[in-house]
DNA sequence: ATCGCAATGATTGTCGACAAAAGCATGAAT
DNA sequence: ATTCATGCTTTTGTCGACAATCATTGCGAT
C-alpha cells in the first residue's frame, strides 16, 4: 500500500472563522494582550474579537491541545503561565529537537535554501551594525533563522512540533523579556558557524553547534533570572 | 511575578461530550477502526459515536492540531496516512526526545519510581518467557516502559509532546505491524540496561542507551520494510 | 465521443437559543 | 464570629436550524 506523501499537505487558502479565531487568540497570547494567568470568559472573547461562540470554542480547543491555554470544564479558560523552571525545560527540549533539525537540514537542504539562509544572516548583520535593530533581530530575526532550519530538515512532524508547539511558547516570553545585551553579536556568530556546517553538509557538526547555541541562550536567560534582572 | 506551577495542572474529573468524542475518535484512529486515508463525513461520525456535531467538531479540531487527521475546509476530514519515510522520521524524533527524557529521568526519578520501573520489566520478562505475551509486550509493555520514563523526566512539556503527539502516531502503526521476531528479547535487554543507568543516576549513559535502543527499533522496521515483509 | 458548463444535491461552516453546572453571596445556625 | 447550607447569577456545555461552499451529475456544444 503505497501512500502519497502529499496527501497530508498544508491546508489551502479558504480561511474559516475558526482559523481566524485561532490566529487572533494565538497572537494575542504571544504578544501579551492576553496576560498569562488571566482568566477570561468566552463571551468577553467573542466581543473582543467579533466572533460567535461556535468558532471560538473550536479555536479554544486547538489552543488548549497546543498547551497555550488551559481549560477547566464549567470554569472558564486561562492563559498558561509558565514558570522560570518550565521555560528552562523548554530550552532543553529545543536543544534536542533543533539539534536534530540542524543535522537533517545539513543533509537535505537545497543549495538554494542554504544560499537564502546565508543571505538572511547578512541582512541580520547589517541590522545589528546599524544598531537600530537589536530588538528586531532578537525577536524576529532569530525566529526567522530557526524557522528556516526547522523546515529545511524536511521532517514534517519535527517542523510541526517546533513551529506549532515550542516556538509560540518561547516567543511568548521573548516579548516581555526582550533580552539583548551582548548576545546578539555572539548569537549571530553562532548562527554563521551553524550555516557553515550545513553548507559543508556536515550534519554532526551542525547538530553539535546548534545544541551549544541553544544551550548558551538558555544559560544566558538563566543567569539573568538568578541575577534578578528578569522577572518571570 | 511568582507563578504557581500547579496552576497548569491536569484537568479534573468532569468529562464533557467533547472529551468523550476526542477519546473515542483517538482510539478509533489508533486501533484502525478509522482507516488511514479514509474520508469520513461529520454526520456519519455523529451517528457512529452517538454525538452531536458541536462537540464532535471541537474534538476534530483538537485531533487535527495533534496531527492525527487533516481537514480541508468544506471538503471533510481524513485520517492521516503516514508513509514509511514519515514513520522513520518519527523514530528519529523519538530518538532525540526520548534520549533527553531518559537523561532527565536519571536525574529526577524518585527511588520508588525506579523500583516500580524495574518491577515492570520483571513482569514483562515473565510474560515473554511464558511465550504467550510477545504481542502484548511489544504493543503495551513497550509503551508502558516509555510512558514511565517520559513522565519520570519531570519535564511537563516533554511528556506532553511525547505522550500526546508522538506515541499515538507510533501506536497507530503498532496495531497493524505487530512486529515481533527476536526483537522482544533484545528490546527487554536494552530496557534493562537503560533502567540500570537510571538507577545509577548516570544521565549521559541513559541518554546514549535510549537513543541506541530507539535507533535499533527504527532499523528493525526499516529492514523489514525493505525486505517486503511489511506493508505501509 | 469528449470536453466544458451549469444546476442540483450533499456536506460543512455558522449562528442563536436552551439547559446544566459552577461560583458567589446571603442568611441562618452553632 | 465563624461555618455551613441554600438560593441566585453567571458562565459554560449542548443542541438544532440556517446559510455558504464544494462535489457530482446531467446536458449541451464542439
Amino acid at each position: 500500500m503505497i501512500v502519497d506523501k502529499s496527501m497530508n499537505a498544508v491546508a489551502p487558502q479558504p480561511l474559516t472563522r475558526a482559523d481566524e479565531a485561532f490566529d487572533c487568540l494565538q497572537t494575542a497570547i504571544v504578544t501579551g494582550d492576553l496576560a498569562p494567568g488571566e482568566k477570561i470568559g468566552e463571551v468577553e472573547l467573542c466581543a473582543r474579537f467579533k466572533l460567535t461562540r461556535g468558532p471560538l470554542r473550536e479555536a479554544l480547543g486547538r489552543l488548549e491541545s497546543r498547551g497555550l491555554l488551559v481549560r477547566r470544564p464549567h470554569a472558564g479558560v486561562k492563559v498558561v503561565s509558565v514558570s522560570a523552571d518550565e521555560l528552562m525545560e523548554l530550552y532543553r527540549i529545543r536543544e534536542a529537537m533543533e539539534g536534530l533539525a540542524a543535522r537533517q537540514a545539513a543533509e537535505r537542504m537545497t543549495d538554494q535554501e542554504i544560499a537564502d539562509l546565508q543571505a538572511t544572516l547578512d541582512s541580520h548583520e547589517t541590522m545589528i551594525e546599524e544598531a537600530r535593530g537589536q530588538a528586531y533581530y532578537q525577536a524576529e530575526g532569530d525566529y526567522d533563522f530557526h524557522h528556516r532550519i526547522a523546515t529545511g530538515s524536511r521532517n514534517a512532524k519535527l517542523a510541526q512540533m517546533l513551529l506549532g508547539d515550542l516556538y509560540y511558547m518561547v516567543r511568548m516570553y521573548r516579548y516581555r523579556l526582550s533580552t539583548s545585551s551582548g548576545r546578539p553579536h555572539r548569537a549571530l556568530g553562532e548562527h554563521r558557524r551553524i550555516v557553515e556546517a550545513i553548507a559543508q553538509r556536515d550534519g554532526e557538526l551542525a547538530e553539535f553547534l546548534m545544541q551549544r547555541h541553544i544551550n548558551a541562550a538558555r544559560k544566558n536567560i538563566e543567569q539573568k533570572i538568578s541575577d534578578g534582572l528578569l522577572d518571570i
